[in-house]
DNA sequence: CGGACCAATGTTATCATTGGTCCGGTGCGATAAT
């Protein structure tokens, strides 16, 4: 019997503090993973499926490391469950800072903070606007930050919440602690703007598989609307239920609710446009089981972690195949299994292409560069100087920043040595790549639906994962069809475009190979987005070039 | 961005064409009205 050992590891302390104060009996090797890199001083990407217990990985740690824990959190909604959560452990306080809660409470959140009896605080990035909301957390001498969700970083900075985008600068005054990025669906070209984003330094990636044998998928292709309604609402009616029904727009939801209502199927809908009561109560509803389905538009996700969804039904095709994921991914959570099922029509695409990625006003533009001309400003003087909204303020500064024109140091904007013109014109044509990016993954929703391959391996190629052969219980498997799309055999002259290889094309520049089918390539290229090219043409013509990375 | 709808016009008159208007998703925070 010797005495028990002098030095305690990492993983003892954290797997001590794991059971100790948040009983959890065991730590999966890839919490473990995130968290002992976190308390190295690392940063890190976790793309883990919902279940796998993500919030442990700064949970944990944070405990361990002295002074708080900052978590972005895109939904206040979000950031109150978390702060429930804590509050049933044996932690530090939880707190809040957001425009929801009276006044008071965000009085005490900082005080606590100061007093260092808060150990987690939760806000969104909008927060990180404020001047003094930056400073408290300098002098609160922040050890960890968190960004969860993180996806919403490349979905949603680039455009709808551009703070997203402003979180890596904050990070930046906050001396950078280690830092962790926590999403459930990250396609390798969203991981990689979300290091780049928020500037995350060689970051610990930890990725689960993205693959879901319990989702059997089907895609139905309409080429009539009022065809597809009819045959939806059959459809919904035979499924097992609960489960959910994805539209386009707001009309839609209410439209099928009320058809779905009328068939006697006990039916909520749930979009961006009603009140938090009613949001509420259909949320509340479909979790308790009073509710066997809900119709809804992509507003309805976030948050919700329901096991037993049987089936996620899209009578519209999203905009890209991160947001399908994200959405299907709600289903069979239990293991169970459930119908995952795509209605396509091509004019849904129309409607995305017009959603997605809306140009920037020049004006905006120019409005903070003359607005800058009378010297550096924090964002609040320069929304008052300007007189445009936060949102395009905060899209200008971001876009201007990008193309060099603007410089962020200490919360304080600045002109750089860049005529207005040549800014605005580099400002909107980085606006403009974007948008080419954001329209091309449209595009592979329309291939997705049309492919005659395995849809789980379309899909799982599209997240960087390989399927071997065709899954065998999808529709085109079942069908027969996916068998004709055998992946080919990775010939000699196929050698070096294997998923992630850089290339070259002659006309498109250069660009990434993301995933690889029997008769074509899906390439990345920086300057035109996701492109599909036929193989037997990459070949015949030699149009790929294999780059040095 | 582009389809649906409507009113006005003309190539017409139990109708065809053209032009204008409208509409479509995600949330934060701040503000105004009660």
């Amino acid at each position: 019997m010797g005495s028990p050992r002098p030095v305690t590891t990492a993983r003892e302390r954290l797997q001590r503090a794991a059971a100790d104060r948040f009983d959890f009996a065991e730590l999966h090797p890839d919490q473990l993973d995130g968290m002992e890199h976190l308390l190295e001083g690392r940063d890190v990407l976790a793309v883990l499926p919902t279940g796998a217990g993500k919030s442990a990985i700064y949970q944990v740690p944070a405990v361990l490391l002295e002074g708080p824990t900052v978590v972005v959190s895109p939904l206040i909604a979000l950031q109150h469950d978390q702060q429930q959560g804590l509050a049933e452990r044996d932690v530090p306080e939880a707190v809040t800072v957001n425009s929801a809660q009276p006044a008071a409470r965000t009085t005490h959140a900082w005080e606590a903070l100061a007093a260092g009896e808060a150990e987690y605080l939760f806000l969104a990035p909008e927060q990180l606007d404020k001047d003094e909301v930056v400073e408290r957390l300098v002098e609160a001498g922040v050890s960890l930050f968190v960004v969860d969700e993180a996806h919403c970083v490349s979905e949603w900075g680039h455009d709808f919440r551009p703070d997203y985008l402003r979180v890596g600068a904050a990070i930046e005054r906050l001396g950078h602690p280690p830092v962790v990025a926590l999403t459930a669906t990250a396609a390798p070209p969203v991981r990689a703007d979300i290091v780049e984003r928020l500037g995350l330094r060689e970051p610990r990636e930890i990725v689960a598989s993205f693959d879901r044998p319990e989702l059997h998928l089907t895609v139905q292709v309409y080429a009539d609307d009022d065809l597809r309604h009819r045959e939806i609402a059959e459809r919904v009616r035979e499924l097992p239920k609960p489960g959910l029904v994805y539209v386009a727009t707001r009309k839609e939801a209410e439209r099928y609710a009320e058809a779905l209502s009328g068939l006697d199927i006990r039916t909520g809908h749930y979009h961006a446009g009603l009140n938090r009561k009613r949001r509420e109560e259909v949320h509340d509803g479909f979790l308790a089981g009073d509710l066997d389905v809900v119709v809804a538009t992509s507003a309805f996700g976030m948050g919700i972690d329901k096991p037993d969804v049987r089936f996620v039904l899209h009578a519209a095709s999203p905009g890209s195949l991160d947001a399908y994921y994200q959405q299907i991914g709600r289903a069979g959570r239990d293991g169970g299994d459930a119908t995952v099922e795509l209605h396509h029509h091509h004019e849904d695409l129309r409607l995305q292409r017009f959603l997605v990625a809306r140009r920037p006003k020049p004006e905006a533009l120019h409005a903070v560069l003359e607005a800058l001309a009378e010297g550096p400003a924090t964002g609040k003087e320069l929304g008052e100087r300007s007189g445009l909204s936060a949102q395009r303020r905060t899209n200008a500064v971001n876009l201007l920043e990008q193309v060099g024109a603007v410089r962020v140091e200490e919360g304080r904007i600045s002109r750089a040595d860049l005529s207005v013109p040549e800014a605005v014109d580099a400002a909107v044509e980085a606006a403009e790549r974007h948008r080419r990016l954001v329209r091309s993954r449209i595009d592979l929703v329309r291939e997705y639906a049309e492919t005659g391959g395995c849809r789980r391996r379309y899909l799982l190629g599209y997240f960087g994962e390989e399927l071997g052969g065709p899954c065998g219980h999808c529709d085109t498997c079942e069908s027969g069809s996916a068998a004709e799309h055998v992946p080919a055999d990775v010939g000699d002259e196929d050698a070096g475009l294997t998923p992630s290889t850089p290339v070259r094309h002659p006309e498109w520049g250069d660009g990434v190979v993301l995933a690889t089918e029997a008769d074509r390539l899906t390439v990345l290229f920086d300057e035109r987005g996701y492109t599909t090219l036929s193989r037997a043409a990459v070949e015949e013509k030699d149009l790929l070039d294999v780059r040095e990375a």
